[in-house]
DNA sequence: GATGAATGAGGTTTCATTCAT
DNA sequence: TATGAATGAAACCTCATTCAT
């Protein structure tokens, strides 16, 4: 149950969201972004302030859509290292579940946000932070409960992984070209478990 | 040995990728290029046909630079797993030097490339593409060795590398919230050393 | 006995005329009015076809109002000089009574009237013309009864008397510096007097 | 001896002058001036930042202008009556004169500068400050000397002077209506004597 | 009476690029 | 080599006005 008939403002987001995705912001006009939407120039400058403030809603709403996603999980308590490996696939399946439902989000967020405006360059870095701090805690509740080695700086393993999955969403929605066509062909369970795997026996690293 | 005296064109080159890694293509204007530049913005064009035409030189000269120290490593025939781990710690200790040495061109590989023009996108993901490939070559061949476990995607495996190569590239350089002016804090023989690591250990997962 | 709720129509033109007597016609918008008035734009044009007419149908409100306290003095007939000057007299105190009393209709007329459209400057001039041509009057049958010297060219002489009131209510009201929020210090029938006694004496001039 | 050829940046600022005394700040869009000025609008933004910023680039030479004009006058010492009020005619005539070679400048001083921005109505009210000091510093000096009566507020004494000479100059140059067309009927001299003299009497008033 | 939404026309300004010397 | 001056094209944005309810 969806409404059929979308306001001008959500169309005016909608595309803004795709051809930013597609061509970065500078490359995306507001003449482009009206031509698409069938509503004049003005009209985008009734619905938004200016073309930044528009962008800067259209990530914010983002923002709190992914954060809710990333939040979400790890909710459970981990009792042994299969419980732990599980917990991180079902995360990874919601994140990525989530990325292949918002690929132009994700191409912003992942490959050309950055470079539009220092504000826009902020709330991207702050999306970025919370994944790196979700996982951050994730692994060193691990560390705690024993299931992981504690040699080594956990900040840098909390980078490594982040560093890692954020590379394979964006490798598996975009490929190494970081093409928005790329179709991703590696079933989403499938690229979680082997996600998971790769990072588990990563971070054993250091053990004996 | 190399010059004292920079004529004007290397100037101008210098500024641009600086500014670029700093703002990105588009809030780098020719007149932010040519004031820093100290010369007038006529100058800039005689010296280049146009600001899309100097980015592709600078990239090409950045391209060139990074496939050499790429494709130097993994020479020698390994033999046994210290071999390879040792042989990717080598790897990855000249492709991080060369990263600290060219702040901002990896700035602009890694950060805030897309986003300026499809020519300069393209020459981009080629980049991309060289390391990618490097990579796969080498796990291929500890394959074949027998050094690694069959099981799983080859190319999957070799995407997991390369994102996570790149992506603590990246945020050895800049940090998690991709800023230029962060400060490395890990010695690079020590990040070298737990990324070898971390790489040898995921690739193990999903053998027995 | 005045009407305690002005409807949206009175408000609109009590706010357009507070607006363009402080920033002036061409830095008052629309969307300026129509916020202060608690109303939507499209209210405004239900009540008046354009910006312009309703700016004109203030003017002509206002200039009926000034040029009947203008026409509304000298009516007696002056016997002596002193009648005169007590004439003179009651005729400031009645402009500048009513100058006091509508601040921002002045401004308008004296200040920052010019250059918002032809038309509304036409309407100004008007005003300045009736003021000046019962100045005129009233000097020239004082030369008939002989109570001032025939010499010198009266346009002129109706001139200065002219520049001289208008320049002075100016001043009176809003300083040398032509600023809105300047509080007028000297009492009216002060200014008045001292006024009437300046413009006697100075109309004086030539005679032997 | 003049340069025959005005260069692009004295043409622009020529024409706006004149738009802006016959039509307004507002009303001269900055395609009036580059046509007028046989230039692309892109040149007008390389010689000067802004619209506002050459208006008030305009109005700071006119100022220092005419208040050279203003501040040359009354240099010598009056010991009498008649010295005093040749003193005054001297200096008028120097006033006069600037005025009538820069109506365009003065119209923009007298009747169309207010209301096209702040920064620009501040600039004027300094022009007008810097007329009504000059005035000042005269009649408080005619009045030490025992020249004129010291009955009287002397602000007030001045203003009413500064008052009635910029209000005639304007009459003098553009009419009763404020027409940029007017052409002045009275000579220069005779105006200079007359104004002198009904300033001089007018100041008497309060004497005995 | 009133208004949320929309818009045509046009405004100022920007910027990569070229011209003339 | 170098540059002061110039410019076409187009960008973002404004604003008086109208439409549909």
């Amino acid at each position: 149950m969806h409404k059929e008939i979308k306001d001008t403002r959500d169309v005016i987001l909608a595309n803004s969201l795709r051809l930013f995705a597609t061509r970065g912001y500078h490359l995306t006009k507001v003449s482009d972004i009206v031509r698409e939407s069938n509503c004049a120039q003005a009209t985008f400058y009734w619905h938004f302030k200016s073309k930044l403030d528009m962008t800067l809603e259209l990530l914010d709403e983002g923002q709190n859509a992914i954060v809710a996603v990333i939040n979400r999980g790890y909710r459970e308590q981990t009792v042994s290292i299969d419980d732990m490996i599980s917990n991180t696939r079902n995360w990874l399946i919601d994140l990525l579940g989530f990325a292949r439902d918002n690929r132009y989000l994700m191409a912003i967020l992942l490959v050309r946000g950055y470079g539009a405006d220092p504000a826009v360059d902020e709330r991207i870095a702050r999306v970025h932070q919370a994944i790196h701090d979700s996982l951050y805690r994730n692994i060193s509740r691990a560390v705690q409960l024993g299931m992981l080695p504690e040699r080594g700086d956990l900040a840098a393993r909390a980078a490594f992984v982040h560093q890692l999955i954020e590379g394979v969403v964006g490798w598996w929605l975009f490929g190494t070209g970081k093409d928005l066509a790329h179709q991703a062909t590696m079933p989403l369970e499938m690229l979680a478990d082997q996600l998971a795997q790769f990072e588990f026996h990563g971070l054993q690293a250091g053990s004996s």
